[in-house]
DNA sequence: CCTGGCTGTTTGATCGATCAAAGGACAGCG
DNA sequence: CGCTGTCCTTTGATCGATCAAACAGCCAGG
């Protein structure tokens, strides 16, 4: 590791002064043409790059966003983290900025981590996952007016679009309604809904999209839907035994919707390829079963996330006054046909 | 953000010096007890932590470890890096280092992104994954002295002992060995293998524990194995043709243990459950259709990958003179029967 | 000819820690 | 009493960058 040239050397290969070297790289609009061409190749011929650390130690900025690894959630949808933080990582890189990532047990313990990364300037963002109604990670983060964006709506608050804070979600409500369009575009009239127990955010979105669909586009009637409505804890073998229950129901239904794929990849275990089944999230199991499956955008979401965070708002939500980006992102999913 | 205490702050409410503060905290073996304690409670009543960038600047060590988020895998397997680097993340934690991830498109990118990591002094070690025989990256680190450990072996290599560099694997070999040897034990005698084309160490590692477990434990002849010896891509729809091939060998295998759950996953879609199958990599995939699988240790993948880095070796081969730690590990799956 | 404004560049101080070396207290010994 | 060696603590310099303010050169206006 041999030892790299520092802005000194660069200045004097250059035959200018530190400071105007520095300004070339952060100001480049303020150095003379010329002046800035002579530093420009000073650094290319000596491969200087800028040290990090020293930088961060002076502007107290460290160009590092954190986000929090879960706990491995066992589930089939695990690797949808993975390939957010995959997007979220290349957009980062691209933007200048790191992606470092920390665990933690429980809450508590999270922010416990916030104090840590924070007070060594190893981080000056958050992105947060997994958020829930009365989140404390939330209330810390801006009582200490941390930079973050969440991935995930502030659900139960009455006005989403209220500046809190910043966030990026996708849009599940819509996802299913083209999960449902969709199968009743192919001939279904009886579409049935396996979710989860009311109270999730995301369930309940998920579910009204449902709803709405099967409202507008057929005449069944409330008493009825409730009956194709089915929830169930997400787990594949709740899902099969859920299905098995549907399959019973009297007229039977025309296809399913879930509202994951653990649920469907259980339907389908349980039913086959007999009614027509819809996943959510098109995780490798949808693809291997040739199932249909609304996929969340997680390349936009990470746009969105980056975007909201070193853009006009600097993941201060009404911190930028006059800024009339809006504070949110709600992303769209698409609906992959198998 | 309120101002963080410096160790100027400390030390003057400790009554001491800046570099007794910096003692307590780096080498208090050579502070007196009592200096220390009190050291100790000023750092803690002021709640006091240093400045990373400050530290890092000085020190020209990061405490940090990058490693490289793979481009989408889009395989059942996938979480599989998810679930290692969780476990990476954690104890990195609690011994006090950082994970920093990146993305690269390829080889080339790869090594210039270790440039730009290294000399902003952001970097300290990297974990490699998806090594392969002849891996420039590898050569690189090597040739400039760069901290880092492999997950995986250098296959290809004639004595894997041999110190080039650090590694962390898992005994495939080991695994099919299990998985086989489990079959057998439940009666089974016509063992079929599914996995890879020829080539891939890993692959090949996996069926010679498959081979050496049916060679030892049946009388079956090396012609009536190698008909039983199936080739094919990972991927769950190549898994069902293979697995449709099997069922047509007579007489009709007993049971089949698979290189991936990919490939358990598309034989058991084509097979159903008339056959035993076994799958590798313990995935949710796995649980969901209640096959058995070999597991990866991913949680001692990660420890040893972080004794080699920060241990003795320091992420050096032969770096440290005298130290008689092993270079590598190689951790024994585990059996997870359903 | 001096002053003021403007542009572009340089200088000295600073961020918060650690390193290297010096300094002080005290005990043991001649 | 003075010298030496231990043990512990302090002092000044330094890591590599940016900030803030000073400075030089030039042109326009009085």
């Amino acid at each position: 590791m041999r030892r790299q040239p520092t802005v000194t050397d660069v200045a004097s290969a250059a035959g200018v002064s530190r400071q105007t070297v520095s300004n070339v790289l952060n100001t480049p609009q303020i150095v003379r043409a010329e002046t800035r061409e002579r530093v420009e190749r000073a650094i290319a011929s000596l491969h200087y790059r800028p040290h990090a650390s020293a930088r961060r130690l002076r502007t107290r900025q460290s160009e590092t966003i954190a986000v929090r690894l879960d706990p491995v959630t066992d589930g089939i949808s695990g690797s949808l983290l993975d390939r957010f933080l995959h997007a979220l990582a290349e957009r980062a890189g691209r933007a200048g900025f790191r992606v470092l990532l920390y665990t933690a047990a429980d809450e508590p313990a999270e922010i416990a981590q916030f104090g840590r990364l924070l007070d060594g300037a190893d981080v000056d963002a958050f992105v947060l996952t997994s958020t829930h109604h009365g989140d404390t990670r939330i209330d810390w983060l801006i009582e200490h007016d941390v930079p973050f964006v969440t991935f995930g709506r502030p659900w139960g608050v009455a006005d989403m679009t209220d500046p809190e804070h910043l966030w990026v979600d996708v849009d599940g409500r819509h996802g299913l309604t083209l999960a449902t369009g969709h199968v009743l575009d192919r001939g279904a009239r009886r579409v049935a809904f396996l979710g989860w127990p009311a109270g999730s955010g995301t369930g309940d979105d998920r579910r009204a999209g449902w709803r709405s669909t099967m409202e507008a586009r057929t005449d069944l009637s409330r008493a009825e839907l409730d009956v194709l409505d089915l929830a169930v804890e997400e787990d594949p073998t709740d899902g099969s035994i859920a299905a098995r229950l549907v399959a019973t129901i009297d007229p039977a239904p025309d296809a399913i919707v879930c509202a994951s794929d653990s649920l469907a990849l259980g339907a389908r275990l349980a039913l086959g390829d007999r009614v027509p089944i819809v996943g959510y999230d098109d995780t490798p199991v949808a693809r291997a079963l040739g199932l249909s499956s609304v996929a969340q955008q997680l390349d936009e979401v990470a746009e969105g996330v980056l975007d909201l965070l070193i853009g006009a708002h600097r993941g201060r939500a009404g911190g930028a006054e006059g800024v009339d980006d809006p504070q949110h992102r709600l992303v769209k999913p698409r609906l992959v046909v198998r």
